[in-house]
RNA sequence: GCCCCGGUAGCCCAGCGGAAGAGGCAGUGCUCUCAAACAGCAUCCAGCGUGGGUUCGAAUCCCACCCGGGGUACCA
């Protein structure tokens, strides 16, 4: 955009330019500052300011925490932060007290990488990235309650993650209450013998060491040797969430191996049911709720053991027990798989192979244990991409024994095969090659036999060896599965279930269960810049929580924070916490109410997910040094209401990549916090958005590599050029790496705030992702120009609107704008909102007469939230000393909404024949006889005999003839 | 493979059972200007991805397919 000349700035010295809207925005801003203008009075506590103010209905609003990135921001970070303030200035000016802040999420791998990039302290960057975006931000007017704001690397702040994870430590599970409960009381159930210690012996008789690992495995957080993802590229173990389907790190993009690590665990699968269920109280997208329930992935089926016996040893000494969501089919169960990791395969591998075995079976191995070895090792060494690959080839090899069918009494070959994950169910399947076309792709492999007990309803017919691939339908009904005491025989697959797993339960051969996806959640990183956990171990290694006058146990001052990486595809490595690095801090003398003992730390730090696990909360009540949140302001804030039984914050506004990760693991933080009885609501966020993402034109020359996007041309005929060179155009991410970044800041200084807030509204709807185009940016601009002039006069800045009554059809249009725009803002449409506002104010605009006040005033309130800057400016020229954030938002007026008279359209056999000018209000039958009088409706019913009269008053008439 | 979301003027998008268009960009012409930019005024532009169906009537509802974007993936 060109400077504006002196000549232009002579003619219109208060022309409604970028520098005007700079001084202007700057002004607003240091004023809303100044006055406090968005603090959210709490209705007690510190932040208790304005009994009349808290006294309204709440409205909190929250946009995803974000972390301060060095690379600064681009024009698609704050799309969300405008909705959301845009949301929020409209609910402050429609009655309600509105909590609207923002904090940063500081801790974790992209702020540890950016200082380790830059070699300076990750505190001191990302410190200095806080300042740098508060300052963006503060760029674009948003309404913030700045007290309120803090970050999760705030010692203030992070005391409490701390605290809540003791809280969570101290916990466990109790099934029969269905909720969680303090380990102290499960400590008393043990010790007065209400409940059994796991091998019997009375709880003060188990060494403290016992106790500790007893109740290990009860605690919602616990430290176990598990099968963990750990990444040497990233010198860190990743929880399931963090690592992609192709096994890579989400961040870096890294390979990640399995390997047996003794972890922090929360044990959110204790969960499962209720994060599941109540999702149906939550105002969520659908395709979110859909991604979170196939992540905790409930199944009903069954266990079912199946007795192995080997050729050596005696029948059924091991019993394999296999789940199954497809118990019907038990009857069709012609071999087993175990998972390669199983750990009753080395039990049941017999010496030798046995007699008459196919040869692909063996793998060309001389024994079963050779051939299981070999496997094994085969199995390791594939990477989960080559595994996917090799998905449709199915591989494995037979561990030379052979359970029993319980129901056939069938001696079934047992495998072990990769198809089969040692992670899910019981690591071990019955296959029916006939009805699960996985079966069927290892038994046409290894040439299994495959029975048909589900009839297919396909036509083609019962013999599986005629078949391309298995019968896997549920609406059938089940064959050739009876023996001497169960017959599942003409019953339909539901109901065939319900009668084997009573059959299976009453001899004690399995039982009806739910299996879930779901794991528990991997919570300790080998990281420096993260929470510490407040967690010291005894010269035996029994963990013991510290109490919490401790806290917060602050991060040590260390030399080198860098994590210890390795060669990404290096398995054979293991982590390495930074802070082991420091004896001085590990090694700690405590008095832990038994006298001063020497302790070691706790090394490992939490991940990332951890300070945005319970932030929410903190928003309320920020400086509180006795709660984490004082519960009568919980409750005023996010308690249960009336439309929102589980509470929560009311409109939560961020990208659809947190479908899982965050949203899970905050719901589960927030639900352990409600039973122990810490806060009133049970889900955290009641209402879910998730907005688009701003696109933009990628340009890639014959190598392939971006270019600059701005200095591409483009000539008529579709083709771009850069340098002279042809060069490709693609819509993608937005970002510096692509060269094709646009920051917020060179379009404020291009046009203002004002006119980027109003142009990133009215691109599309929210939630749809929209390519960014620059050029378009200067007809929100030209909206904010003619607004202006139509209040002030370019030339000598006066208010020009006339004292004068509207006429009737500007009023009209008031109302209608009014009426729209009210709807629309209050259901986050803001792109039809600002149509309805231009559309009004070109009114104004084409009318030339000066604009009466009354209605000049009102267009300045509707377009107030999306614009407030000017809003602020032209309220206060326009003679009112108060600031329009907490104005009263225009209300129309239902009659002047309606149009006095309403085209009526009379179509005969669909076609429009004639047009009518009827009042709103006509009645049908008075309509349909001024239709058929209408001499163009005579003429073209030519005397046909009317056969249906079709009428939709005051709109439409339709003849039928 | 499966599951979401979307395909309306050159572009971004309204309309979501009842005359295809709210708003913006670009284009074109004109006004202002010595000229240009800015600004203003006017104007051009699609028959709604494709094919079926339901209906008196479909861009809107249903089915199938095509294209684009996202998610997920041997979960028993």
């Amino acid at each position: 955009m060109s400077e504006t000349t002196p000549a232009a700035e002579t003619a219109a010295p208060h022309r409604y330019t970028a520098q005007l809207a700079a001084e202007i925005e700057g002004r607003w801003q240091d004023f809303w500052d100044t006055h406090g203008t968005f603090a959210a009075p709490n209705p007690s506590g510190d932040l208790d300011a304005d009994p009349d103010l808290a006294a309204r209905p709440k409205k909190f609003i929250m946009d995803m925490f974000p972390y301060p990135s060095g690379a600064g921001l681009h024009v698609g970070h704050p799309l969300g932060y405008i909705a959301t303030d845009v949301y929020a200035r409209y609910q402050r000016m429609t009655g309600h007290n509105v909590l609207h802040t923002l904090g940063f999420d500081a801790f974790g791998l992209p702020a540890e990488q950016y200082a380790v990039q830059t070699g300076t302290h990750p505190r001191v960057s990302t410190e200095a990235n806080i300042v740098t975006m508060r300052a963006q931000l503060r760029r674009l007017g948003l309404g913030h309650d700045k007290r309120r704001s803090f970050a999760t690397i705030d010692p203030d702040y992070y005391r409490w993650t701390q605290w809540i994870f003791l809280q969570i430590y101290d916990s466990w599970y109790d099934k029969a209450a269905d909720r969680a409960r303090p380990i102290a009381d499960l400590v008393a159930q043990f010790a007065d013998g209400t409940r059994a210690t796991p091998d019997g012996r009375p709880w003060a008789e188990l060494t403290p060491a016992e106790q500790s690992d007893v109740l290990g495995t009860h605690r919602l957080a616990y430290a176990a040797e598990s099968p963990v993802n750990w990444c040497p590229g990233l010198g860190t173990v990743l929880a399931n969430e963090e690592v992609t389907a192709e096994g890579r790190s989400e961040r870096g993009n890294y390979p990640v191996f399995k390997a047996n690590l003794r972890q922090w665990m929360m044990r959110i699968t204790a969960y499962a049911d209720r994060l599941l269920a109540d999702l149906d109280a939550l105002d969520w997208p659908e395709a979110i709720k859909l991604q979170q329930r196939n992540w905790i992935g409930r199944s009903e089926g069954a266990r079912v053991d199946f007795p192995v016996h080997t050729v050596d040893g005696a029948p059924g000494e091991h019993a394999v027990t296999v789940f199954t969501t497809r118990q019907d089919t038990l009857f069709g169960a012609t071999y087993m798989v175990l998972a390669p990791e199983h750990d009753l395969v080395d039990a049941i591998v017999p010496a030798g192979w046995p007699a008459g075995i196919p040869e692909v079976w063996t793998g060309g191995h001389a024994t079963p244990a050779a051939a299981v070895a070999a496997y094994r090792k085969q199995a390791a060494s594939k990477s989960d991409v080559e595994r996917q690959a090799e998905a449709k080839d199915k591989t494995g090899v037979f561990t030379g024994a052979y359970a029993v069918n319980p129901v056939t009494g069938e001696p079934v070959p047992v495998f072990i095969a990769d198809y089969v994950l040692m992670g899910y169910g019981t690591g071990a399947i019955m296959a029916v090659p006939a009805h699960d076309s996985r079966d069927f792709a290892f038994a046409r492999a290894f040439e299994l036999p495959m029975r048909c007990v589900v009839r297919p309803t396909d036509g083609r017919g019962e013999d599986p060896a005629t078949w391309d691939d298995a019968f896997a339908s549920y609406d059938a009904e089940i064959v050739n599965s009876a023996n001497d005491t169960v017959s599942l025989n003409g019953l339909g697959v539901t109901e065939a279930k319900t009668a084997i797993t009573a059959w299976l339960t009453e001899r004690d051969i399995g039982h009806g269960t739910v299996n879930y996806r779901l794991r528990d959640w991997l919570f300790s990183r080998q990281r420096y810049w993260g929470e510490p956990f407040p967690i010291v171990y005894d010269e035996d290694g029994v963990p013991h929580a510290l109490p919490d006058s401790m806290l917060p146990v602050e991060l040590p001052e260390v030399d080198d924070y860098s994590p210890r990486t390795f060669d990404p595809d290096d398995a054979d490595t293991s982590p390495e916490t930074p802070l082991s690095r420091n004896a001085d801090w590990v090694t700690v003398e405590l008095d832990l109410g038994d006298g001063p003992r020497t302790y070691r730390r706790e090394t490992n730090t939490m991940p990332n997910w951890a300070g945005s696990c319970w932030y929410e909360l903190r928003y309320l009540d920020p400086f509180n040094s006795q709660a984490l949140v004082d519960p009568a302001v919980e409750s005023y804030w996010m308690g249960p209401r009336e439309g929102q039984p589980a509470g929560g914050v009311d409109l939560y506004v961020g990208g659809a990549e947190h479908a899982v990760l965050h949203l899970l693991y905050a719901r589960f933080w927030h639900k352990v916090l409600y039973d122990l009885g810490h806060i009133s609501s049970f889900e955290p966020f009641h209402k879910l958005y998730n907005q688009g993402m701003i696109q933009a034109y990628v340009y890639r020359d014959a190598r392939g590599i971006a270019v600059p996007a701005a200095e591409v041309t483009e000539d008529g005929a579709g083709t771009y050029h850069y340098q002279g060179e042809k060069v490709s155009r693609l819509l993608g991410k937005m970002g510096k790496s692509l060269k094709n970044a646009v920051t917020p800041d060179e379009i404020c200084a291009e046009y203002g705030a004002d006119t980027l807030r109003l142009y990133e509204m009215a691109m599309g709807p929210l939630d749809v992702s929209r390519p960014w185009d620059t050029r378009a940016v200067v007809g929100q601009y030209r909206l904010l120009q003619r607004l202006w002039r139509n209040v002030v006069d370019e030339t000598t800045g006066e208010v020009t609107v006339s004292d004068a009554e509207p006429d009737e059809q500007t009023l009209r249009a008031l109302h209608k704008a009014i009426d729209g725009v009210r709807g629309d803002l209050a259901d986050l449409r803001f792109n039809t909102a600002i149509a309805k506002i231009t559309e009004l104010n070109n009114h104004l605009t084409k009318s030339g007469a000066p604009v009466p006040r009354a209605v000049a005033e009102q267009l300045v309130l509707l377009i107030a939230p999306l614009a407030p800057h000017i809003a602020e400016e032209l309220w206060s020229r326009l003679g009112h000393p108060t600031s329009v954030a907490h104005a009263d938002f225009p209300v129309a007026d239902p009659e002047l909404a309606q149009d006095p008279a309403v085209t009526c359209v009379v179509q005969v056999k669909g076609k429009v024949k004639a047009r009518l000018e009827v009042p709103p209000a006509i009645a049908d039958a008075d309509l349909e006889a001024l239709a058929l009088a209408d001499p163009a409706v005579v003429t073209a019913l030519g005397g046909a005999a009317v056969r249906k009269v079709i009428v939709r008053a005051p709109k439409l008439v339709n003849i039928v003839v």
